[in-house]
DNA sequence: ACGGTAACTGTCCGATCGGTCAGAACTGAC
DNA sequence: GTCAGTTCTGACCGATCGGACAGTTACCGT
């Protein structure tokens, strides 16, 4: 074939960015990638000196792009800060989804396969914090608190002691879904 | 050796936990299993059928605990729902962390040994949200709306058009912050 | 003491992976 | 047409993986 070198990159760029955020890093081989691509295993690795090197290529924007937004709030008064950094986080990443989704690698694929069904235990959830409401804000909230508590418990860093965490994420929780709390200290 | 199976069957489960919630599923080998429990990776397929029955005994009691606590919110009104929910899964949540992290593959591996050191900027990122506070409220809300924003993005099931989702996910994050929005709305 | 059974292991296997390499196929300049 | 240089590929390699299996060891009821 011999196309021009950027034409063949740009293909294998974007099958690649497909396939991982579906199958992820680790669950995508050089081959899928060729296959989809079109193009032979070998003629990845021409264009590529690894199969990190893709994964490397395709973050690479999206990294760029979050430091240029960090860089741009670093001197906004607190007033300002935190408006600015979320509006421009959520930019970011609607901007950059399947990059974030390849980050998940197979969280979908576990929770699907498996034999524990996890899939309608989440529906299940996510219609009990949204309080069985099917208006878009209520479910979008309720969304945000899954992802909430499901990252910030899953973190490693002590961000603070067992105790206050829960607390802490149960009151922000209810903050998120706009839900005036009516005893929400009791255990 | 010949211990009392139960004994090695707990302990091989307990390394399993342990290094797939540092590595990942795909990232841990029965070999590596096999070392950290201190058995023979013929020993493990003794006790368990496959490797990815170990995976699903280690999630199985998380699963159930969930669909436990949908059972026993399902008969709320939607007053107490939301409270009762919102407890139940952060409790789940901190209960099952490793299980949790577990899920994440290596995401955190990812993003540390690569060339781009998105840990630096995840920490700007943080800071930005928390508006500069260290106080732990702040810091966990902080948490919370990255992990808030990050996963709703990768949602798949389209849960609003993106316009209603963007405007929603920076409402909602701005409340979770307890952040009074100046002007929310602009781009 | 002995035989049955549960616990365990060394060794091997096929599959798959990321990556290498020598050379074929194609291109454009002359 | 020729030829240098780019693009591409089939075939191959070593490593690693999950898993199979026959055989060994330890335990225990009788």
């Amino acid at each position: 074939m011999a196309r021009t070198a950027s034409a063949m990159r740009g293909q294998i760029l974007e099958s690649a960015l497909r396939l991982f955020s579906v199958h992820g890093f680790r669950g995508t081989s050089l081959q899928d990638i060729a296959s989809d691509a079109g193009c032979s295993k070998a003629s990845l690795l021409y264009h590529f000196a690894s199969k990190e090197t893709i994964l490397t290529e395709l973050l690479t924007p999206a990294r760029d792009a979050l430091a240029t937004l960090l860089d741009r709030v670093a001197g906004l008064e607190r007033g300002r800060l935190v408006e600015e950094t979320v509006i421009g986080y959520v930019d970011l990443a609607l901007r950059f989804r399947r990059e974030i989704r390849l980050l998940f690698e197979d969280i979908a694929e576990m929770s699907c396969h498996q034999t524990l069904n996890v899939l309608e235990l989440a529906d299940g959830l996510l219609d009990a914090l949204a309080g069985h409401s099917r208006r878009a804000p209520s479910r979008v909230a309720a969304w945000m608190v899954l992802g909430a508590v499901f990252i910030t418990s899953a973190t490693e860093d002590e961000v603070a002691p067992d105790e206050v965490l829960r607390a802490e994420m149960i009151r922000s929780a209810l903050r998120t879904l706009d839900h005036s709390p009516q005893c929400a200290a009791d255990a």
